[in-house]
DNA sequence: ATGGTCGGCAACCGA
């Protein structure tokens, strides 16, 4: 079966669930990962998305800042959510897919809003970097993000950093922007490796193609000036590597009216 | 080298 998963920082879901929903009609993804909803749970838009196909979702939100949720066609065994850093600050939920959604093997999806880090990449001083640092530590280090060689995950979100060279418009510029500054790119990717997990995205397209899936909202012709970063990601673990048969970035979507300042990344799964 | 724009929510914080 093909099962297609989209991770989108759509910073509130509210504001623009128009758009939501015409990227759901063109795309059709079985499982919609979002990040920055900005909506606490009993707010969530639910009817709409059930009208659209999503029966299925699993709710972290908070009032005004971050959260993340996952909304599917397909019903889930369970959803959990941890913590990190000490805060209950709504940056991931969890999925498992299994018999109910017609999978033999179970699917556990990891939906992830990694802090951003403010402007000053310097922990001494600026307390949301060294947030950031702690965090991406956690995320090396946790158990439950180091699936056995043979299980089906994913880890996707909005990671906040841009680890390769090629993730970013100019990486000489960039080393000293929060993003994509050497400690950031390091911690993400010794926090990939320990969990064994393949970055499908640069297995799809690797460098030296450049690949964004953000453009800031500072610059008023950020098509033209074409200054991206690749901040979302879709990780798989190692047995499912090769089952992705293809990644869409839908660049488009950045162009809309009122847009996210990212845009949807999708991943086609051959299962 | 600097400042540039959003969204939430009602003054700034976070991105």
């Amino acid at each position: 079966m093909q099962l297609k998963v989209t991770t989108w920082n759509i910073n509130s879901v509210r504001l623009r669930i128009d758009l939501v929903a015409k990227f759901i009609k063109a795309m059709r993804p079985d499982i919609l990962c979002l990040q920055e909803t900005k909506c606490p749970d009993d707010a969530f838009p639910l009817k709409r998305f059930k009208r659209l196909g999503y029966d299925n979702a699993a709710l972290n939100g908070q009032k005004a800042y971050h959260g993340v949720v996952v909304l599917s066609r397909l019903p889930f065994e369970r959803c959990n959510v941890q913590s990190f850093c000490g805060k209950t600050d709504c940056r991931h939920i969890c999925t498992v897919f299994g018999e109910r959604a017609g999978l033999r093997d179970p699917l556990t999806i990891h939906n992830f809003y990694v802090p951003a880090g403010g402007d000053i990449p310097d922990p001494a001083v600026n307390s949301k970097f060294a947030h950031k640092m702690a965090f991406l530590d956690e995320m090396r280090d946790c158990a439950t993000l180091r699936p056995a060689p043979s299980e089906r995950a994913i880890l996707l979100g909005d990671l906040n950093v841009a680890p390769l060279e090629h993730d970013v418009w100019s990486h000489k510029q960039m080393l000293r922007v929060v993003s994509h500054t050497p400690i950031e790119c390091e911690k993400l990717t010794t926090a990939r490796i320990a969990g064994g997990w393949v970055d499908s995205m640069r297995i799809h397209t690797p460098e030296p193609t450049k690949l964004y899936t953000w453009w800031s909202y500072r610059s008023p012709d950020w098509a033209t000036a074409d200054r991206g970063r690749r901040l979302d990601h879709i990780w798989t673990s190692p047995i499912l590597a090769d089952r992705v048969a293809d990644i869409t970035i839908a660049k488009a979507y950045r162009g809309a009216e009122q847009p996210s300042d990212h845009v949807p990344v999708t991943a086609t799964l051959e299962l």
